[in-house]
DNA sequence: TTTAGCACTCAAAGAAGGAGAGTGCTAACA
DNA sequence: TGTTAGCACTCTCCTTCTTTGAGTGCTAAA
């Protein structure tokens, strides 16, 4: 059977009249609504050659018709019109973000809460993949009797501390001795450049200190390990209760449970790598909880590399050309942002 | 009508049976479940009684009977015997405890997620209430070109750290200098203890650096002021859907939409400043989507003074006996980790 | 190829009729 | 006077049956 341009306008209505009132759609409703010049019976026979060719089904045999994920994935590759996006949505967007340009956390939160209000659904967005982590600057600083914190500075701009516990008798000179060993030998690179003999060369200047020493370089170890360690963002959960698709407590729990485990979100959101728009619609996201649902997904750059992911989850019926764009606009927003703040 | 002695029993045994079914408890049930010695008849008699007095009722006239708030509370209050927790639980709690007794915020987010997994109910924790949080130490560190970050270390521990941005012809004489500075006038100060006399003293010292000052002083007061600050940790809150009473959609949202209100669950869970458990039940709550649900919680301490709050959230139907001993044990080896943090 | 007409299907909603659990009342009993 | 057996009554829940209406599929005519 051949796909000729009446079935897709017959299959366009479908759909987009599915996306709108969750509920199946007949003939009737078709050719009286999305005037396309034939009886209910044309439309009918159109119907009846759609669902043979795996685009529409019944949910039973007198009830009207729904999009099989097929369906959408015909939809979203063929019949999809961007919706173009007011200028209002646009300045909310850059306005919102312009407020908090200081921390790439918040930023990053603001933007998936953001994201997940214009659409209400439910938003993703993995924090900065931070790639090659180089170490700008260590400083271990003594806060009590036996306790010091140690604060990593990264090439990227992002700070982190972390409490270690040090032997009571260092005193000042010490903790800038170290902290000068530490730079010296560490200072611009990244975790793959470390090696045996550069550890070494630490411990040998810092004999007396082993014990924290072995603390401190795990702790700047672990920070560098990063890349591994995505933040995921999420925002939005309770959206998708407004769903008709999620009346039953189990359908949401099963997915809420899924969004409690970051791995699996990180899988759902990197699985391509590709630049650009992707969208995974039900089953293509290899997720039992998943089925029922779609995924818009982006990557944001700074300076031309990927550097996280941007997620939009609705049910399969969800208005994906209006989703499309806003993640596009988001994530070109954000990836705006990310550049200003360098 | 009083409260007589087999009444008390009728009582108790109604509850007892209604926590564990979640079906309205008949006389016949009672009679023969919890042998009174006495007929369904009688039994029927004494609820009637307890009906009247307000402690049970009837979801309709030819159901069985479930207890009210008031029976829930006059249970709570007199009729209830703690539940002895067995060795094993105590031995689960410090061994997960134990494994992480470095960062305060880890042990606080462990101790709730444990608290919501021995009890199946939702777990509330108000990380430590620092009270007059004194200033141990400033410093501030170069990270780059016009970037600075601030960290500051306060009495209880904890450690904060925040970028600022500097003007960038700052040299490392300078740094040093302003945190010598910082440290000499604001060093052992508590939020209230500060007052313009100090920060014009360390404005004159610091003149040239007037716009990084504001910063810096606006980071700090900040986190003195931590107190008003205090983080919510929320952890089961799946577990409600386990329970019978939240099959609609409905009402599940209207608790999830609670629980994103960080300043509600402050509130819910600090109203009383008493020590030791307290137990709120249904409205007691004073919040609309709480109807359904009771709240057990207590208060946790460092040197005697209260510190914190532990909450734990189920339905009105809860097993309060349980409940209760975990959360005072949990509390008690809360209380004990923070002391060995010390 | 398109359309009108019509019989047919099926879910959802309503009506009717037990079944069962439980109550409330009364009268007898200890 | 408190306790109990007996019994009629009530109300939900479950099942079954019917009706309704939206929608299909087929056929025959245009």
């Amino acid at each position: 059977m051949k796909m000729d341009e009446r079935k897709q306008r017959v299959l366009l209505a479908t759909i987009l009249d599915y996306i709108a009132t969750a509920d199946p759609v007949g003939s009737r409703t078709i050719a009286r609504k999305y005037n396309l010049g034939v009886s209910p019976a044309t439309v009918r026979n159109e119907m009846s050659d759609l669902e043979e060719m795996g685009y529409l089904e019944q949910p039973h045999t007198s009830a009207g018709r729904i999009p099989s994920q097929l369906g959408y994935r015909y939809y979203v590759d063929f019949l999809m019109k961007k919706e173009p996006i007011e200028g209002e949505i646009r300045d909310i967007i850059y306005q919102t973000l312009l407020n908090r340009i200081r921390e790439t956390d918040e930023l990053i939160s603001l933007t998936s809460k953001l994201l997940s209000q214009l659409t209400n659904y439910t938003a993703f967005i993995l924090a900065p993949f931070c790639g090659e982590n180089t170490l700008r600057h260590i400083k271990l600083l003594p806060i009590e009797e036996g306790k010091a914190v140690v604060i990593i500075v990264l090439d990227s701009g992002h700070v982190e501390h972390r409490i270690v516990e040090v032997p009571g008798y260092l005193n000042e000179g010490d903790y800038a001795a170290i902290s000068a060993i530490l730079n010296g030998h560490l200072q611009g690179l990244t975790l793959e450049q470390w090696h045996p003999g550069i550890i070494q060369a630490v411990y040998r200047d810092l004999d007396r200190q082993r014990e924290t020493l072995k603390q401190i370089i795990e702790v700047i170890e672990q920070s560098l390990d990063y890349e591994h360690e995505q933040k995921v963002f999420l925002k939005g959960t309770l959206n998708i209760l407004d769903q008709p698709e999620f009346k039953q407590i189990e359908r949401v729990k099963a997915l809420f449970e899924l969004f409690e485990e970051e791995e699996t979100i990180k899988n759902l959101l990197h699985s391509d790598q590709e630049n650009g728009i992707v969208i995974k619609i039900g089953t293509e996201n290899r997720h039992e909880s998943m089925k029922g649902c779609s995924l818009v997904t982006a990557t944001y750059h700074r300076q031309g590399k990927v550097i996280g992911n941007i997620g939009l989850l609705g049910p399969t019926r969800m208005e994906y050309s209006r989703a499309v764009s806003i993640v596009e606009l988001v994530t070109y927003a954000l990836t705006d942002m990310l550049e200003k703040m360098r």
